[in-house]
DNA sequence: AAGTATATCTTGTATATACATGTTGTGCAA
DNA sequence: TTGCACAACATGTATATACAAGATATACTT
């Protein structure tokens, strides 16, 4: 990491998360963590602001940053996060089963969702996502060729995300996310242990890479009684 | 408004909202921004990256920044958003009925989750939502006292956040929300129109005051049917 | 003792400069 | 014609300074 602001960012995210600065306290003010950190204030308020921006503090002018300790969650689906990175985070044992993995011509919803033409040929993954041996989550992806050529039932079963940003170095930017809930599909039924739930979560995203190219569509179906979205959100005037 | 970089924000959406500068062209360089705006490029920055995190633009080191329009959509419950502001940007016809209106004793869960004592008093307001003459939304909301001490029929009607922020002053600044699916109560049952639904969407909130102090805990329940969050992500790293 | 003015802390805004780093097109050389 | 070097321009990071404005404790005045 060379980015200065961002190293003080994740050092104090860390001494927030360890107690060092308990909730409902002050932070050093902006001068004294100039010398702390051995930089300008600018520096430190760049690091400050995404501390807030992210729900560690709030800032008081006048007074300081206090510590608010929205501690973050066992199961934070806001933002970009990949199944696998849930998975290290949670207490529970996951497993991910691929159902279909294939280079498919694009239905018609899919090629206007994804912005191909009738011909293009695009992935498609099935996965079903397994915690403490119930089949709780199906992932569906579809990927635009163009940007993701090749894909192995091994890169599936791993972390297709690994994948994108480690192997082909694709930088994954920003997405719109949906959340709905809608009635199980025949699919839906088949794959998951919906034991009489009549309801599934379904979050569609359309992930975007960072030259604002459009590279995926997904749809992640839940069930309900699992399902848990924690966000942080600001009032903006 | 006096904060420049927030009048150029505000002005930048207006233009990308009415196709000033259409989807996947380039702003203006910030260089040339400097020029058309009278101000610094540090300014322009601040304005350009609050673009970014809204998800207006991208940018891109080196090109520019792009337009991406990620349209507003009808339904962004996504931030802290009061249901009248909502009702404002739909085309549907909406109304409110207060079922009720209380200073009670808090509960065991509302004490802990209000972090009030035992003998302490709070608000208790019940409201459905109507939305073309069907009652789609449950409102239930609790307030602490310390910080709002007075409530009326009338307002409880009209718009307690346009009370709360322009009549008590009170400064509203940031959430912690949480979306779960649950079964109807009683309650939900008797007053939505569940037309046989076996859940409710629940979004559960905290929000705080500019000051870090807890003064409402929230609770829409929601038709599933009806139901729709939108939200713009970006992938941290 | 009470209240008020003030000094001094805090964060917020605006501006300037310097250099790093990524993108693109121009023009020269093979 | 192809390919490479380089200039020109874009955004990213780091730093400095100045002043505005809110919060708070101190000391002084009445």
């Amino acid at each position: 990491m060379q980015k200065k602001y961002m190293t003080i960012y994740h050092d104090l995210v860390k001494k927030i998360q360890t107690n060092h600065w308990p909730k409902s306290t002050l932070l050093p003010s902006e001068n004294e963590l100039t010398g702390l950190y051995h930089t300008s204030r600018e520096t430190i308020r760049k690091a400050l602001n995404i501390l807030a921006q992210n729900g560690y503090i709030q800032k008081v002018r006048g007074k300081g940053s206090v510590v608010i300790d929205i501690s973050k969650f066992d199961f934070p689906v806001s933002g970009i996060v990949s199944f696998k990175e849930l998975a290290n985070n949670m207490q529970l044992p996951t497993r991910t089963l691929v159902r279909e993995l294939a280079l498919v011509e694009a239905s018609q919803d899919i090629q206007e969702i994804l912005k191909v033409a009738k011909s293009d040929y695009i992935w498609n993954v099935v996965r079903v996502r397994e915690i403490s041996g119930e089949k709780i989550i199906l992932d569906k992806d579809y990927f635009n060729t163009a940007y993701v050529p090749v894909l192995t039932r091994q890169i599936c079963e791993d972390s297709i995300y690994d994948y994108l940003e480690n192997e082909l170095k694709l930088t994954i930017s920003f997405a719109q996310k949906e959340i709905v809930v809608e009635e199980p599909t025949d699919e839906d039924r088949d794959l998951l242990d919906l034991e009489g739930f009549s309801n599934v979560v379904v979050i569609k995203s359309q992930v975007f890479l960072d030259d604002t190219s459009l590279f995926q569509y997904t749809e992640s179906r839940h069930r309900p009684d699992k399902f848990r979205f924690v966000d942080f959100a600001r009032r903006v005037r």
